[in-house]
RNA sequence: GGAGGGAUGGUCGAGUGGUUAAUGGCACCGGAUUGUAAAUCCGGCUCCUUCGGGAUACGCAGGUUCAAAUCCUGCUCCCUCCA
């Protein structure tokens, strides 16, 4: 299994993007035959995806510029029956309003990574609440239920987990791998959608749809699943201190992205500018290579490219050139979050604690004053030690405006409100 | 429907009448060290506070007691076995 004769293979397997394939040999010969159209499913339980969803996100990216057709598949329908695989518990159930909600949202992200249009190999979007919500129960049992074994079904890890575990798995979760099944055979059906993508979780879900197109439609499908992306400590990617990594603007500004891609672990450079920015593989070789102090030029460079692709170039430069003022010149950038406050309120002076939790860096005043106590927080980069320490006019330097920390590299500005 | 087991802080998991804002692990936060890395070490981890304290908290609602996460009653949810 050295090289493919399809372009996308080609990338998917240099950047490590394969995991497991049903018939990669097949698909390599259907796929080097001409455009073929392929899909990921995705949940709509949040308003923007985060990291996690990423390397899914960065896969049809690569489908559609070696030529291919993506789909992206919201689970408008199945977000109300809820996955099992990987809960511990039962999802919460959302309501029609908000999936749809979401479901906007979410396709804004996409916007950021796919083309969407209606040329050949223009991304489509579509949602399974479509063919779902009109399902007549006793004939889909008779049609598709047929083709499902329970005492198989009972082996999935995802099933096998919830059991061993003595959690409650309801039958409308256990339905929930029918219905994804059921998404191939229907997408095969209207689009001629012949593969299907996503995370190693999904294997098992994925294949009982390659199955099912085999037994119900004499379909040929195939499923492609890349790795579970963890940092090299173990950890699931996508999460900061502060939650998820989304990406969204709305939901986290590109400084923050930027910051989390410039903080990755040294193990991981490599394998994250494969995956999640487009340079050419020779550069990221080079990249590779860099030990000890200078690798960090690769995590600028990971760091910038990550940002370029999911937000655009402009915030990808205001990014870097704020860290770089912040972190390497001890100054303050555009890009920190700021606040700003009436002149007359900083006259009277501000409590530090108070603009630390307007600003979200602290969760509540007792954590601000802890940070205090312990050494974290500085004002112009000056320590303060006062639980009580305000801010005023005073503390203002010739620009108008104050640089605050609360750590080493959590930083922000408190400006003047213009009036 | 019957019998038994269970629900503790972000999570896992101790605690079975008072010194328990609740042991410990993980996660997380601040510091030291460093390279905005890892590893390690130190400190912290309910909220408010004029730093004296105050207010909430062990599934929910009542009760017993000077005193309850711990005992009693009812309810909700989960698990196991039986039908």
């Amino acid at each position: 299994m050295t090289s493919f004769k399809s372009d996308f293979l080609q990338v998917m397997q240099s950047r490590g993007f394969i995991h497991q394939c049903s018939d990669l040999e097949t698909l390599d010969a259907k796929l080097s035959s001409g455009p073929q159209s392929a899909y990921i499913g995705f949940d709509a339980t949040a308003k923007s995806f985060h990291v996690g969803n990423l390397v899914q996100i960065m896969m049809l990216y690569w489908f559609q510029q070696t030529g291919n057709k993506p789909y992206t598949l919201m689970g408008g329908g199945t977000t109300k029956v809820g996955d099992p695989s990987g809960k511990d518990e039962m999802r919460k159930m959302l309501t029609d309003e908000a999936i749809d909600d979401n479901i906007t949202a979410l396709q804004n992200v996409f916007a950021q990574f796919l083309t969407y249009g209606s040329g050949e190999t223009d991304a489509v979007m579509v949602n399974n609440d479509e063919w779902l919500k009109d399902i007549q129960y006793i004939p889909f049992l008779r049609d598709f239920g047929k083709h499902f074994s329970i005492n198989r079904m009972l082996t999935f890890e995802s099933v096998k987990q919830r059991l061993d575990r003595e959690q409650s798995l309801s039958f409308l979760e256990f339905n929930y791998m029918i219905l994804q099944g059921y998404d191939f055979v229907e997408l095969n059906k209207r689009h001629d959608v012949i593969l299907q993508m996503g995370g190693s979780d999904q294997w098992g879900n994925i294949l009982n749809g390659v199955e099912l197109g085999r037994k119900s439609a004499q379909a040929e499908l195939f499923a492609l699943t890349t790795p579970l992306i963890t940092t090299s400590s173990g950890a699931k990617m996508g999460k900061t201190a502060d939650g998820a990594v989304w990406l969204s603007k709305d939901m986290l500004p590109a400084y923050d992205y930027y910051q989390f891609w410039r903080n990755c672990d040294d193990a991981d450079v490599g394998r994250f500018l494969k995956i999640f920015t487009t340079l050419p593989i020779s550069e990221i070789d080079r990249l590779e290579k860099l030990e000890g102090q200078e690798i960090n030029e690769a995590k600028k460079i990971l760091a910038f490219e990550a940002t370029k692709l999911c937000h655009d170039e402009q915030s990808a430069t205001d990014a870097a050139k704020t860290a770089l003022e912040v972190f390497e010149k001890g100054g303050t950038g555009d890009e920190l979050p700021s606040i700003a406050y009436d002149k007359s309120t900083l006259e009277q002076g501000v409590a530090f604690i108070d603009i630390t939790c307007d600003l979200g860096l602290t969760k509540s005043k007792g954590e601000a004053r802890r940070i205090i106590q312990q050494g974290g927080a500085k004002v112009n980069d000056n320590p303060i030690a006062d639980p009580a320490h305000t801010i005023s006019t005073a503390d203002f330097s010739d620009d108008g405006q104050v640089k605050i920390s609360t750590s080493k590299k959590k930083h922000a500005l408190v400006l003047v409100k213009s009036a």
